[in-house]
DNA sequence: AAATCGTGGCG
DNA sequence: TCGCCAAGATT
């Protein structure tokens, strides 16, 4: 088996398709990659609130690199990884100043921006612009694994086998290109999932790889899980947490009181402090202005 | 290449 | 309950 079955996989899309706020006509490149980059590692439901909050407030890439990089870390909110917060309004400045306030169409222009990488560079060509380049991410991996491959997961990413792989499975047509990457990324998320995959409910079932070998057991290398209990990354998230929610501003007593482990919390300050997203202003500490 | 980087919800 | 996972990027 070495293709989808396209035409089933469009018209579930056209029947089940969640109506993301992105998605509608109209929606301008610098929007699609906002959302792309909130949407890395993070589930979308959290991310459409934030979403449209940031382009209320910075409408396009020239508001947003005007913007002090503290009111940028607090509109982030709690997305997580809030380093890609930084990157978001450097990748803004990059575009003012590189490609003339314009996001450009080349993957590899794309991918020289701060916070894009392989995914995102390539869903910004393919969703903004209806280029008809290969989208890969967790979910494409995923659906093509086992619909192709006939395995339950997808194991260890490797860049240049994902791109030839999800290639040679693209339609020729770029429109259809792109809706083909729009719905193997929705049938992902929900009904080709990591956890309990809804087979019954999949428009690739009859040709499934996976499911006409008995759904097999994964017998590769186990995706190791990210621990975040005890973690600098816990320490991190508590220690901005307070600069967050107070005025920017916090005394270093009050860093002190988030955890009790000094060692453990002064390394957590220094590297939150080395990726700028903290600032130490005197005695104090607080987000960069 | 492998480790690191948040957060919250679901099974 | 708690391990697992979510539209990855960077070094």
């Amino acid at each position: 088996m070495t293709s989808l079955d396209t035409p089933a996989l469009l018209s579930w899309f056209d029947r089940v398709g969640r109506p993301l706020p992105w998605r509608g006509d109209g929606v301008g490149a610098w929007e699609i990659l906002l959302c792309e980059v909130m949407s890395q590692q993070t589930p979308v439901a959290r991310v459409e609130p934030v979403w449209r909050a940031w382009l209320d407030r910075w409408p396009g890439p020239a508001e947003l690199a005007a913007a002090a990089p503290a009111d940028v870390i607090r509109m982030w909110g709690k997305l997580g990884y809030p380093r890609r917060a930084l990157r978001l309004r450097e990748c803004a400045l990059a575009v003012v100043d590189l490609h003339d306030g314009r996001v450009p169409h080349d993957v590899d222009q794309l991918l020289a921006l701060p916070g894009v990488g392989d995914y995102t560079a390539r869903a910004v060509a393919c969703f903004a612009y209806g280029r008809r380049v290969p989208v890969v991410d967790t979910n494409v991996r995923r659906v093509v694994a086992r619909a192709v491959r006939g395995v339950a997961e997808a194991g260890p990413p490797s860049t240049r086998r994902d791109l030839a792989a999800v290639e040679a499975l693209l339609p020729d047509d770029r429109e259809r290109a792109v809706a083909f990457s729009v719905a193997v990324m929705e049938l992902g998320a929900l009904v080709c999932t990591a956890r309990a995959p809804r087979c019954d409910d999949c428009p690739l079932a009859p040709t499934c790889a996976w499911l006409a070998a008995g759904r097999p057991e994964w017998d590769g290398p186990r995706r190791k899980v990210q621990t975040f209990a005890g973690t600098d990354r816990q320490v991190r998230g508590l220690l901005l947490d307070v600069l967050r929610d107070g005025d920017g501003t916090a005394a270093r007593s009050a860093l002190d009181a988030v955890w009790p482990d000094a060692t453990q919390r002064d390394r957590a300050l220094d590297s939150l402090l080395g990726d700028g997203l903290v600032v130490r202003v005197g005695e104090h500490y607080s987000l960069p202005a």
